[in-house]
This record gives structure tokens, sequence and C-alpha cells, in this order.
DNA sequence: GTGAAAGCGCTAACAA
DNA sequence: TTGTTAGCGCTTTCAC
């Protein structure tokens, strides 16, 4: 039981492999330009004493530290009703696992949280960061810009600070609106509804948007707003069933805002889809599979979004690794403003 | 734009300050024994200059990371289906947050994952790790303990590596089941069957035992071995109608799985509860809130499992900082081998 | 191709 | 109370 209560060194694996310390770090990290005997003798050493590095020695040089932030600045509720965070963050633990960086969890929980997430990430503990559900009046994206880290945001920022290029990943948003209405229009429907996701966030925007391109002259009572949640779609639903008896269709925001319609939609004795027809956005499996009936809905690949915003983040980090290392005004010529991913449509049979 | 290219160092605000630089670095961390003049000017010149204290310097010297890892093992389904984890992380968040210690999230995909993570804990980049959702075959406990980091597990662990003793929060599954069942035995059933989870964790044991406790003589072909999934719980359901076609009650080891039967029960005509009652377990609110009829079901605090496992950890690292620094064999005389949550019953309209 | 030596920014004895 | 000093373990010129 007496653990190795230090653990072994640079130095000890140099003393072991009888050569320098400049020549085991080398063998360490990649072992370019040392005698392939030496890489074979450090290489025994290293693994004889079990050694790993110490990261924090090696940020202290390099000033790397081979780690991201994941900033989550949902305020309430939709993180914990939704799988949508854990898939986003399942895709970038991969991405990042697989360049051997690691994953630091920011979780917010409101303004006050904001002031120390700044700091955290003006405090240089991470290398860059990844940024979601930012809402329009949200302070966060001026705190960043000030930390000066190097950030992709998940869904396109709000812009509530002014007109600066950010790097973002989002779905197709307006698109994938645009597509499920259209589906409804091809089923036959003229009074289609929309029940519009919060507002403050862009993907909601977006999604009225497209719902607007197809519906340009729609019965303006027949858009309600919700808020992404359950509740907020039997609230809208009921409000649309008593303001507009006849409708016959209904895109909702998001698939949990469906679901909460379709509940209502029941209990008011309205088959679907035959007296009126439904459909979602996200295609979130554990939710539109297991309504009833189940969920007709337009998918996004949600851990792809994750891995893709991961990609982009450490692309940016070793592109500014390999220049003038740090010499540049960070990210001058940065191109990338955004990048935007299809989605499809996924008929089951509520639509 | 000429960014903080080198962010100021204890050095720059000793000078700002005109002080040395150990009196800054007393006053960063605290500030006893410093005469209040020279506190007030350090902290004006820290003000001044932006100064944040870099971390992996710190750490060179200290040892001390101020970073727990979050180590979620779960090779698939469960974690996106179920908020479970998203609470747990929030507690966990929280209760970190508060201590200053940042959240380190490491998911893994499979066995070969977890090696890496035993490399990781193994390297000290963290100061302790929260581990959950261990399968009774699962490696990762004993890396773990070779790795030497301190531990507190999410559930009890299944022992696979022998009968040391474990840091470990976990519900009261055994009693939470017997609460459920009891609750089918006074609403007067007397065909009761239990869908259980999945048999490799230990909270699915106990929810079987729990049941058993209650059942002691029951019809063993009314227990279904179910996995925690919806689809798992409409296949167990399936199976447990053809069986026991003249069953009155069903406990579900959860409420996904419960949510499943649900489904299958209405399909074939049975009525909830009148035909027959269902009982659920987490009181996972989106989901138990949402099925037809609403979900009765025992309740755990998982937030408050998340934060009391971050809060034993932390009382550990804390104790063992301001001991014989590692004089000691690591935690020799913790008593403090579980923690158990009680739980409660939810009355809704299934049973 | 390899080694010697100079720090990276900080804390913690130890002196003063 | 405050300052001086010696590293923490590593990478990285710069000689050899």
């Amino acid at each position: 039981m007496t653990e190795a209560v230090t653990r072994p060194t640079l130095e000890a694996v140099a003393a072991r492999a009888g050569v320098s310390r400049a020549t085991v770090s080398r063998v360490v990290n990649g072992g370019d330009g040392v005698r392939e005997r030496l890489v074979e003798r450090v290489r025994q050493a290293v693994d004889e004493l079990g050694y790993v590095p110490n990261q924090a020695a090696r940020s202290l040089v390099t000033r790397r530290h081979d780690a991201v932030a994941v900033v989550i600045a949902e305020p309430e509720t939709r993180v914990f009703a939704d799988p949508f965070f854990a898939l986003q963050l399942r895709g970038i633990s991969k991405e990042l696992t697989a360049h051997d960086s690691q994953l630091v969890l920011l979780l917010t929980e409101g303004r006050d949280d904001h002031a120390r997430v700044g700091r955290y990430l003006a405090g240089g503990h991470v290398d860059g960061a990844l940024v979601f559900s930012l809402h329009l009046d949200d302070a966060l994206p001026g705190l960043i810009r000030h930390a000066g880290v190097p950030t992709v945001f998940g869904g396109r920022p709000g812009w509530s600070d002014g007109t600066h290029r950010a790097v973002y990943v989002d779905s197709d948003n307006r698109g994938g609106a645009r597509t499920a209405v259209r589906h409804l229009v091809g089923l036959g429907r003229t009074r289609i509804a929309h029940i519009t996701g919060a507002l403050d966030q862009t993907s909601a925007v977006d999604r009225l948007d497209g719902f607007r391109d197809v519906m340009a002259d729609a019965d303006p009572r027949l858009i309600v707003e919700g808020d992404f949640s359950p509740a907020g779609g039997e609230r809208a639903m009921r409000e649309l069933l008593d303001r507009c008896p006849d409708l016959d269709g209904v895109f909702a925001a998001n698939d949990i805002t469906a679901a909460g319609a379709l509940r209502v939609l029941r209990e008011r004795g309205r088959r679907v889809p035959d007296d009126v027809a439904v459909i979602g956005f996200d295609d979130m499996l554990p939710v539109a599979e297991q309504t009833d009936p189940p969920l007709t809905t337009i998918r996004q690949d949600i851990e792809e979004m994750g891995r893709l915003m991961a990609r982009l983040l450490l692309r940016r980090l070793d592109r500014r690794n390999a220049d003038g290392e740090g010499e540049q005004a960070p990210d001058a010529g940065d191109d990338t403003a955004g990048v935007v991913l299809p989605t499809t449509l996924v008929r089951r049979a509520s639509a």
C-alpha cells in the first residue's frame, strides 16, 4: 500500500534511460529527430515507471491546456426535459477525446453565473470554448469576447452584442420549418397553425420565419408563442383550438412542444392525423417515437452538431498554434462565420 | 485590439503595488496576516491589471487542481432517453461551483474508453472523481482504485472488484420498491408483476429485491427482465400479458419503462388504473407527468444525489489536505461507506 | 542528434 | 508582518 506517493518525473525517466531530460521530452512529445535506439530505450523506461507527464508543468511552459470549456447557459427548463444537451455533449466529447483534449463543463444557473464563467474563460484555463443556448439578451457573448478565448457557438448567436462575426454551428432551422409546413400543405391542410419556441432564441425565430415563408398570408391567430416546453405546447394548443377550431394542421417548434399539443388534441377529441396533422422539430427519439401517434418531425443531427463544433474549434486552435504564435490579431482572416447543417423530414404517423 | 497578449503575472501586480510577490500571493489567497493597508493596495493593483492567477503555475507547486472528474460510463442507451444524468450533473455542478472547483466531464463509449479514463485519472489532473453507472462487470472500479484518486460513486457499485469498501451515494432503491409494491397491494391488487431494470446494475437488483420483500411468494412468471428503456418496457409488458392475462398491477423499475408498459396496456385495451394499476420509479418529471394517465411513481431526488456526491468528495479532499499531507494511507479510517437517500411515493393517476 | 541551462508563474519555507 | 529564495516538472533555445 506504499502507493506511488511521488509520481515519476521526466528526470526519473531520463535517469533510468540514461539520457537527458530533453531527450525524454522529445520522445514523449512525438520523438522526432531522436535516434530510434534511444526512442526505444526511453519508451521502455516510461512504461516501466508508469510515467505520465505533469500537465500543469507542461501548460506552464507551453501555455496550452489541452482542455476546452463547454458552457451551457440555460437558465432553467429545457436542459432537463430534453436529451438535447446530452447528445451534443456526446458529440463534443467524442471529438475532443480523439484530439486528446479535455472537456470542462460550465453550467450556468442565471445571470450571476455569467460573471463567473467570464472570469474562468479569461483566466486562461482552457484553450477554447464551446458555448450553447444563448438568449437574445445574453451578456455572455460580450464577456466571452472580452475574455479573448477562441469560441464556437452552438446555434446562431443573437447578435445582441453588435455585428461582430462569430463562428457557430447551427441547424437549418428556417429550411427545416419550410419543409415541415410544406409537408402539411402537401397533405392538403389549409388551416395550418404554428406553435413557436421561445422567441428569445434564434432557433425559434428562424423556425417561425420558415413557417411564414410558406404561409405568407397566414391568419395571424394561427401563430401562438410557446417556449419549447410540453406545458407551453399544451397551453398554446388550447389557445389555438379556442381561437381557430377549424385548424387542420399544427407545426410545433420542437418535439416536446408537439407532444404537449398532441395531448390537448386528444383531450379535445381531435383525431391525429385525421382531423389535425401535427409535425414537430428535432426528431428527439425518446419523445418522437413514444408519442401517440408517433410524431412526424424534422430531424437534425444533434450529435453531429456537437462534433462539428468541437472540430471547428480544434482546427482554429491548431492553426493558431502553428502560426505566428499569437503575433496576429486573434483569428484575423477567419472567414468561417457559420456552418449550417441540413435537416430532413422524418415521417411517422402524426402527419 | 492590442489585446493583453501577455497576461499580468504576480510579479507585475507586486511591482504596481510596491510589494513583494509573496505578499501579493498571500493577498490573492485570502490575505491573512497582511496589514490591511497593503491588502488594499494589492487588491487595487489586481483590479487595475485584471490579474488572474495562472492555475498551471499554482498547481505545479500546490499539487492541487481545483478540478474534479465526473465519469459517466454508460455504454449506450440510457443516458439519452432519460434526464437522469443531466440532473445529477446539475447538482454536482452547483456544489463544485460553490467550492470553486471545476468539473471535467469524462464520457465513455465502451470498454476501450475505460483505459483512457484510467490513464487520465492516474495522470493526476484532477483532485478527485465522481463515477456513475457502473455495471457489474465493469473494469472501471479496478482502474480507479489503481489510479489512487479519491472517488465517490453514484449508485452502489457492483463489487466485482472484491470486498473493498467504496464511498457512494445511492437512493433507497429497495425501500422505495417496497413502498411501490405495498401501494399496489393497498389498492387491493393481488396479481402484481414486476418489470426489472438492467440487472447488471445494483439499482435494478435492489428494486427487484424490494419487490420480492413484499411479494415473497409471487408467481415467478410475474417477473420479467427489462433494461430501463421504453422498448424494454413494451417488450416486457407484452410478455407479461401473454403469460398472465389476469395481472392487475405492475411495478416498473423506472418511469420510462412504465411509459412503455402503459402504451402496451392501452394497445391491448386494458384500462389504467381500473384494470391494471401501474407504478414507476424515479419521478422523472418530463416522463411521469406526460404519460397517459400520469404516472404514480417513487420519487428520488436526483439532483440532491449529485450534490451530495460532490459534497462528500470535497469534504474528503479538504480533510486530506488539512491532514498530514499524504503521509497517511489514503483515506484510512474513512468510515463513510455509503449514504442512502430516502425515496417517497408520488401519487398520480396510474395507481 | 543530444545535452545543458534557462525559465514558465506560482507557493512556501525561512529570514529579516 | 514582509521579503528573499528555492524549487514544482516541464519545454525549448542554444551549444556541442
